[in-house]
DNA sequence: ATTCTTAAGTGGTCAGACCACTATCCTTTA
DNA sequence: TAAAGGATAGTGGTCTGACCACTTAAGAAT
């Protein structure tokens, strides 16, 4: 069975073999894979090979292992994917720019999202935060931006948010002053009335009082 | 240096240490790599700890191993991670989706953002695409896409679109049908005008003609 | 019944030994 | 001289066995 066509790299077939094993044992999210040494023994490989294909999955991040404990299928939905290249594939964060302008890309694909949904701008969220943003409270900038990109359901694009908020300058933690709370009002309003256009718009004045320049040019 | 902090995983240190040894040895794609035995020497680690690291690098795509001869810095714009996540983590069709709109867009963003761009836009490269589009020589549909985000100038968004591309299941390395490139002109067109809405339109008819179904579904 | 000790099981790491393969140098040969 | 061939060193690929650090749970002592 794994033996057809022993590939000169032995450790991609086990990487295969695992496959077929959670598969065929039905294993689910958290659930506890063989240890290395039944598994070496079962593939009748060393243990080693073992080793090799339960790391390369491990910094995938598919599986978790657990010293003392053994080997657990992780929730691959958190895959890590973006976090390896960031460290890897992106080694030239010079330009910040590139950061902020990727965020605000996905920024605007949830407004739009969102806008484009009746079910998910009639969200009661929304006029939570509108309710909010009339008080008084102090309201945290990235709390209305958070919602916005988790609502729009894409969790690739979520995690991708997430990951680029921590390398951005944007002062995303600061509370909104006065006028800002006013144009975000509006932006809620575009979006809840479900014109994606305007929402835009008003999500790039918004963009304008944060950070003061930058008006005119090319926005990518 | 590489003794700050060793966490309980070595061969995740491992896999940081190689990036700063890549880094600072300036290796470019095709370089090879000191050896194994080199390498767990300079790191004063054990062979097999270096190994499982490369191994993950290797399936990551990062590394290219061939056997008597060394371990090389790979292309990691072509290899095949896909593989792996779509028999591991792709599973999921919602994942699959995931990948899909993201990949969306930024390519959406790219085309609105040269289309916003008066330098950008009047390119000469658009017109040699007008004129490939109008002859009968094949066109792959990545060529466009690819040239497209590339030129948008981002590129962390033109990292992230080479990865999703490789998960993604649309079929981007077909050639286009006659009905399709008269959409990439009129596409090509709008954007060249400066109309950015026009062409997000014209882009998804594009959409429309390369996978068929959905249309009408909230576009996120 | 509680606490403590112990043993078994697990991942983490290392060292050494082969094997298979490749490239290179160097001898042999035509 | 030039081509063919063979020995050799270096590389990744794999296996074995041995520790270590840690977790868990069974069992002993209280």
């Amino acid at each position: 069975m794994e033996n057809s066509r022993p590939s000169s790299k032995r450790f991609l077939d086990i990487v295969a073999d695992l496959r077929t094993i959670i598969k065929e044992e039905g294993a689910v999210i958290g659930d506890k894979l063989p240890s290395e040494r039944v598994l070496a023994d079962r593939l009748q490989v060393g243990r080693s090979t073992i080793r090799e294909a339960l790391r390369s999955l491990e910094l995938l991040g598919l599986i978790e292992t657990r010293r003392g404990e053994g080997t657990f299928l992780a929730d691959y939905k958190k895959h890590q994917l973006v976090e390896i290249l960031s460290t890897f594939i992106m080694q030239n964060p010079q330009s910040l720019k590139s950061v902020d302008d990727t965020r605000r890309i996905h920024e605007k694909a949830a407004i739009e999202c969102i806008s484009n949904d009746p079910e998910r701008r009639t969200l009661p969220v929304w006029g939570s935060f509108l309710v909010k943003l009339r008080g008084t409270e102090p309201i945290i900038r990235e709390e209305l931006l958070q919602e916005i990109v988790v609502v729009s359901g894409n969790r690739l694009s979520l995690k991708i948010w997430f990951l680029l908020k921590q390398y951005s300058r944007v002062p995303y933690h600061e509370t909104m002053a006065e006028d800002e709370k006013e144009v975000a009002t509006n932006l809620l309003k575009e979006m809840m009335n479900g014109n994606s256009h305007l929402a835009v718009m008003r999500y790039k004045d918004w963009l304008d009082i944060v950070i003061g320049e930058r008006r005119g040019e090319h926005e990518c």
